[in-house]
DNA sequence: CCGGCGGATGTAATCGGTTGCAAGAGGATT
DNA sequence: AATCCTCTTGCAACCGATTACATCCGCCGG
C-alpha cells in the first residue's frame, strides 16, 4: 500500500541497492555497472518513481529557473521576446519565471532578483532601480537598459536605426518631419530622437518637430489630434513615431478626421509588430529581430551562468520595411 | 569574514537564540516574545540574511510556482490573461511559470505537469492530451478546455456570445452573413460556430458560408480573398470572424482590392484585443474579459490548492462592442 | 603468497530551513 | 505548598535528494 509518492529510498529498496547507487543511476549512469543499471531502471518503473526537483536544487545549490523581468506583460511587443528567451531555456533544462515589473507592487521586484529564487535574470525593462540588483546575479539585459549598470546588453543600434527611417522619409522628398517620442528619460528614447535628430542635420534638414509619447496605442492617438490641430501649410508632412503601436494611435486617429495616408502624411513606426502589416495602408516601419532578441539574451545568460564573464554587448541588426504607409510628398 | 550568505545558524548564534526560534520569527513571528523577536530582526539586519527559498519549499512539500501553459506566447491575447494571472499569484506568494505548448518539444509540456515542480497548473490550451496530464495537480482550465477532463473552467458562454454577434448583423439587415472559423477541433470553433448557426436558424435566415481559419491573421487574409474571389452578387454582405487577429487580416486583404468596409461588407471580430479599436474602421466586436479571465483562474487555483475540490465552471460576461466595421447593408 | 590498484557500491554528512515534542519559567488555582 | 496552565524556547528529526569518503572485491605483478 504506497500511498505516497515513492521516493528514492522505496527505488533502493526494491531494487535491492543503497539511495546512492539509484541516484548514480539517475545522474551518472554510466558509473553504474550494467547489471545493477538494469535493476534499478526495472525498479524506477515499477514504482513510477520521479525525481524530486527540489530536494534535487537544494543539494546542488541551484534553482534551475531563470526570471524575466518585463515592464508590461500585456504587451505583444515583449511576449514574442518572451517566445524567444523561452525556446532557448527549456532545451537547457530551465524554467522561465516571468514577472511583470508594473503590475506588482514596487518592492517585490527585488522578490525575484535573489539567488535562491532563480539562477539568472534577464532584464526587459530600462527604468528599474539598478541599486536593487545584486550584482551577484548573473543578468543579461535585453533591448532596454540601465545606464551605467555592467551587465552584457543584447539590444540593436536605436540611434542607427532611427536614422534608417529617417533617411527613408527625407529619400521620398519630405522636409519637415516630425518625430514622436517615447516615455521620457527612456533609453530608447533617447537613441531614436538622437537618431532621427543626426540624420535631419546630416542633410541639412530643419530639426524635428517633436511630440511627447510613451510607446502606447493611446499616446500616438493624441499626436495625431496635436498634429491634426496644426494649420494645414504647418502640418509636417511625414511623421517618425518611436513604436508601431504609436503609429497605429496616430494612423486611426488623422484617418477618422479624413486624412489620406500616405497622400497626406506618410507615417513610419518602429518595432514591426505582425498586426501592422495587414492595416490598411500596412505601415512601414524598422523591424526589431525580437526572436532572435530573445534567444540571444537567453543564450548570454547561460553563457554568465556557466561562468563566462565577459561582458560586451550584442548587436543585432534591423531591417527597413517599406509598405504603403510611407510616400512621396503630394502637392 | 562572512564569504558565504549567511544561513540561519548565523542568525541564530548572533541573536543568542535556536534556529527554530529565528525560523518562526519569520513564518510565524507573534509566537515569538517581543523581545527576542527584536533581537532576531536586529540579526537578520546586520547578518543581511536571506530565507533560502527552494530549503523552505522542500520542508513544506510544495514548491512557490504555478504554471501556466499558454499554445502561443507570442499572442497578445494570451498575453493579457497572462497579466491578469500574474496579479493574483504574485500576492499569494506563487511564482507564474510560463510554457508555450506549440514551442517546446513534445514530452516536455509534460515536464511541468509534475508536482516537483508546480503546485499547480493553469491550462489555456484545449488541444493538449489528457493523458498526459496527472489528476493529482490542481488544475484550472482556462478559455480554451479538454473536452471530458475533470477540472474547473474559466471560460465565457462562446455560442452565446457568437450568437450576439450574429444578432447585431441581423439586426442591420443582414441575410448572407458569413463565418470565418477558427482551427478545426477546437472547441472554441464548435460552440462559435454553432451559435452562429443557431442565431441564424433562430431568425430563419440561411446557413453560414463557412471559411476555414485558425485564428491568425495570415488565415483571415485568405478568408479575405475567398470573399473577393466570388462573385460580388454572391457575397455575404457580412462577415463575423472568430478572432479579431482574422478580421484584421480579412479587412486589410479586402480594404487593399478596393473593397469599403462597412460600405461593401461589415465586419466582425471576436476578442477585442487592444488594437482593434484604432483601426479604421474601428472593429466590431465581442469584448472577452482578459485580465478578469486570468485573475478569476488564478483564484479559482489557489482554491484548489488550497483544498477546495469544487469543480463548477465558471462562466464570465462578454460585451458587445459596436464600432465603425459594421453597419445597415447598402445598396 | 601478499601488497596494490581500480571499479562498484554503501555509509553518512550535507544542502537550509521547519516543526513535533518536551522542558522550563512564571502565574493562577485549590 | 502542590498542581495545573500557559507561554517561550530548544532539541533533534525531517523534507528528498547528492556526494565525499570508506569499503569491499577481484585481479595483477612481484
Amino acid at each position: 500500500m504506497q500511498h505516497q509518492r515513492p521516493k528514492i529510498g522505496d527505488v533502493a529498496r526494491l531494487a535491492g541497492v543503497s539511495t546512492a547507487t539509484v541516484s548514480r543511476v539517475l545522474s551518472n549512469p554510466q558509473i553504474v555497472s550494467a547489471e545493477t543499471r538494469r535493476l534499478v531502471e526495472e525498479a524506477i518503473r515499477t514504482t513510477g518513481y520521479r525525481l524530486n526537483q527540489a530536494a534535487r536544487n537544494l543539494r546542488h545549490r541551484r534553482t534551475g529557473s531563470v526570471v524575466a523581468l518585463v515592464p508590461d506583460l500585456s504587451n505583444p511587443f515583449f511576449s514574442q521576446i518572451l517566445s524567444g528567451i523561452a525556446s532557448v531555456l527549456a532545451p537547457a533544462g530551465y524554467n522561465l519565471l516571468v514577472s511583470d515589473t508594473r503590475a506588482e507592487g514596487g518592492n517585490s521586484i527585488l522578490r525575484y532578483a535573489e539567488p535562491s529564487r532563480a539562477d539568472g535574470l534577464i532584464v526587459l525593462d530600462g527604468s528599474l532601480p539598478s541599486e536593487g540588483l545584486s550584482p551577484r546575479m548573473p543578468m543579461v539585459l535585453a533591448c532596454e537598459w540601465i545606464p551605467g549598470f555592467d551587465a552584457p546588453r543584447v539590444k540593436i543600434d536605436n540611434r542607427q536605426a532611427a536614422m534608417m527611417a529617417v533617411n527613408h522619409l527625407a529619400d521620398l522628398g519630405h522636409r519637415r518631419i516630425a518625430h514622436v517620442a517615447g516615455p521620457p528619460g527612456n533609453v530608447l528614447t533617447l537613441a531614436r530622437l538622437a537618431g532621427t535628430e543626426q540624420a535631419l542635420a546630416a542633410r541639412g534638414l530643419p530639426p524635428p518637430q517633436v511630440f511627447a509619447g510613451d510607446f502606447s496605442l493611446a499616446s500616438g492617438r493624441r499626436a495625431g489630434e496635436e498634429w491634426l490641430a496644426l494649420a494645414p501649410a504647418e502640418r509636417p508632412t511625414a511623421v517618425f513615431l518611436a513604436s508601431d503601436a504609436m503609429a497605429c494611435g496616430f494612423i486611426g486617429e488623422v484617418q477618422h478626421h479624413g486624412v489620406m495616408v500616405p497622400r497626406d502624411v506618410s507615417v513610419m513606426g518602429f518595432d514591426d509588430i505582425e498586426l501592422v502589416s495587414h492595416m490598411t495602408p500596412a505601415l512601414s516601419t524598422i523591424r526589431q529581430p525580437r526572436e532572435a532578441i530573445g534567444r540571444q539574451a537567453a543564450q548570454r545568460l547561460l553563457d554568465r551562468i556557466a561562468g563566462d564573464d565577459r561582458a560586451d554587448d550584442t548587436v543585432l541588426p534591423v531591417e527597413l520595411v517599406l509598405r504603403g504607409s510611407t510616400g512621396p510628398v503630394f502637392r
